[in-house]
RNA sequence: GGAGCGGUAGUUCAGUUGGUUAGAACGCCGGCCUGUCACGCCGGAGGUCGCGGGUUCGACCCCCGUCCGCUCCGCCA
């Protein structure tokens, strides 16, 4: 149908004969004259259709609408001086049309397929196939296939292995809620759609495989958010005979690939972070590390003043940190209203400031500090002439959560952010369990198969809550710009630790030998030493593309309601289908 | 489940203390135009102001409810 792409021309192609087809992008009708920007996947070309060259064809072209779909025959010729257009990669050239065929009309459009100001994400995913032949989207989907491939390629190389693992599983108890799919074959049981083949690739350790991976789609059945939504992509691996640095190393070398051959960026060495300090710098488990603001400690400084807030918090086990902003000092009352505001949301009573000045410290509550107090807290944040020390004094949750949100706000907002850099950390030694008061008992933080340190093994032993509270795991998050992009773990690979931990976590041995019998049954075959990682894609897409949802970069996403707007799944369906699952529904005011 | 913001022409948005006929830009339709490239010029059509109820002489505007979208909390081993 065609010679050569529409991208592609250059001044080489000049008095060559070509068929073209494409999108009509843009018509420019003078009426005599008529140029058409003729758009594949390549890029654009502009055709010329003139009255002289085919009278016929040239009454056609006054049709041409947007969007249409064409097809054109013509000579290559070089623009007439002047005309030439440097925006365009075939800018020096166009094609003097000789024949042109109409493919196929095109409605008037729902939206203007344009780089302009973007329709509602509702009508973009509704006309999903139009939303995506702007180049600009079309772009996200290119680079998640360049970012895939490299990621093959890099693994391949490494000698693992792809193997595929099934999609209709057993249901496992922990985790997220469940995508549960029927059986038809056996009424009343149902399968579970993967919350990730987490079971699957240790099976395959135990069966030798050394080095498994797989990009693969997992589910969860949970809320959604602009990085989540219920079915996302993983780069899934695993491997036998390794440390955690064996599995960080590996990962930090594929990050690296990727980065150099997608956008020629170096990823240097990347950082460990203990979950501990993580927490008391940044308040968070997924610091942002591209700009500072770190969070300190005030505690002993504020133990020498007289302002009660401070004392009774500190006295009744709370914290009382502070981050130092620099460049606010002249923020109004009002102002700093509006933070403590803020401050308020994200779950703290009220928001303590000093401002900095040449002359001195300004501060509702600087009278209850010595001066030489104010003095050693400036000190401690390096806080200079023209910045404010913000202090959160609550429990260590709530002034973590706090200090860390107003953190990324204020460096949003105050332009602390550099754009296109990439700062990536490991966060190391998180603990391995979690009390959950709901439930009376602990969580596995990570997932149950997550091995203990090898030290505090007797701590898991001992059971008392204090132990099982500071026993540390051999998981590590990947963490990227303030987004975790990727976490796994060293496994238990003995079939006397797992069901310890399956002990701690109230899941008795019948239970057990129910849920996940065969992998307790696996570990006590020879099962080597192994350890993992998996990737979220979606979200590593989603950053490197500079995309702040990762719905620009899945082809066809869900709303926050889970629905997709293309297809409108999920949908009723037919009793008949029901019947068949022998399943009756329930729904409350039906 | 909860909080915030939003829903007005095909699209993106504006809309005066509640007051006659709800506007702009782009798009669309018709006409003119032989060097444009966001072509230009002239003319035109196009509105259930998300939906339901209430207050009022009168509601895009105020109140209540509801639906949808986005962001966040909860949730996400």
């Amino acid at each position: 149908m065609r010679s050569h792409r529409c991208g592609e021309l250059r001044a080489e192609h000049i008095g060559q004969d070509v068929e073209l087809a494409g999108w009509a992008w843009r018509q420019r009708d003078h009426g005599g004259l008529v140029f058409v920007d003729l758009r594949d996947s390549s890029g654009l070309a502009q055709v010329v259709i003139s009255p002289e060259v085919a009278g016929d064809i040239h009454n056609h072209a006054h049709a041409i609408r947007n969007e249409y779909v064409l097809r054109v025959k013509g000579r290559v010729r070089r623009r007439p001086e002047g005309t030439a257009n440097p925006n365009l990669p075939t800018g020096e050239v166009e094609i003097e049309v000789h024949r042109l065929e109409i493919l196929n009309e095109c409605k008037t459009l729902p939206f203007l397929i344009d780089e302009g100001p973007e329709p509602s994400e509702n009508l973009r995913f509704r006309h999903r196939y139009l939303d995506l032949r702007r180049p600009s989207v079309q772009n996200h989907l290119v680079a998640r296939n360049r970012i895939v491939s490299h990621i093959r390629s890099f693994l391949d190389h490494e000698g693992f292995i792809d193997v595929e693992t099934p999609v209709l599983n057993r249901s496992t108890p922990e985790g997220a809620r469940d995508y549960l799919v029927p059986s038809r074959v056996n009424p009343g049981s149902f399968y579970a759609l993967p919350q990730s083949p987490q079971l699957f690739k240790q099976i395959l350790m135990v069966a030798g495989f050394d080095r498994y991976y797989q990009i693969v789609k997992c589910f969860r059945d949970e809320d959604l958010r602009a990085d989540r939504q219920p079915e996302f992509t993983q780069v899934d691996l695993e491997m036998s005979f390794v440390s955690e640095e064996d599995v960080m190393g590996l990962t930090e070398a594929m990050i690296r690939h990727v980065f150099r051959q997608l956008l020629e960026k170096e990823i240097g060495e990347i950082p460990r972070l203990p979950f501990r300090d993580a927490l008391e710098r940044f308040g968070s488990d997924k610091p942002d590390l591209r700009f500072g603001l770190e969070l300190r400690d005030m505690a002993d400084l504020v133990r020498n003043s007289s302002f009660k807030v401070f004392l009774d918090t500190l006295g009744r086990g709370g914290r009382v940190k502070a981050i130092c902003v620099p460049g606010i000092s002249g923020y109004s009352r009002k102002d700093m209203d509006v933070l403590t505001e803020e401050a308020q949301g994200y779950g703290a009573k009220g928001l303590a400031w000093i401002r900095v000045k040449d002359t001195g410290f300004e501060s509702p509550i600087a009278k209850f500090f010595p001066e030489e107090t104010l003095k050693a807290m400036a000190a401690r944040m390096e806080a200079t002439a023209g910045d404010t020390m913000l202090f959160v004094a609550d429990q260590p949750a709530v002034v973590a959560e706090t200090l860390s949100r107003l953190r990324g706000s204020l460096a949003r907002r105050l332009g602390l952010i550099p754009e296109g850099e990439y700062r990536f950390a490991w966060v190391t030694e998180f603990p391995l369990l979690e009390w959950d008061e709901e439930l009376g008992r602990h969580q596995a933080m990570h997932h149950p198969f997550t091995a203990p340190v090898d030290e505090d093994l007797e701590r898991l032993e001992s059971g008392r809550r204090e132990d099982l509270d500071a026993v540390r795991a051999r998981a590590y998050d990947l963490v990227l710009n303030g987004f975790e992009v990727g976490g796994g773990s060293i496994r238990v690979h003995r079939a006397d630790v797992q069901e310890r931990m399956l002990g701690v976590l109230r899941i008795g041995p019948e239970e057990a030998r129910d849920k996940f019998g065969f992998l307790l049954e696996a570990l006590q075959y020879g099962a080597p030493p192994h350890g993992g990682l998996a990737l979220g894609l979606d979200r590593l897409v989603m950053l490197m593309v500079g995309a702040s949802s990762i719905r620009d970069v899945i082809a066809f996403p869900k709303t926050q309601k889970a629905v997709c707007p293309l297809t409108d799944a999920p949908s009723r369906v037919d009793p008949k289908q029901l019947r068949e699952l022998h399943i009756r529904l329930d729904i409350p005011g039906d």
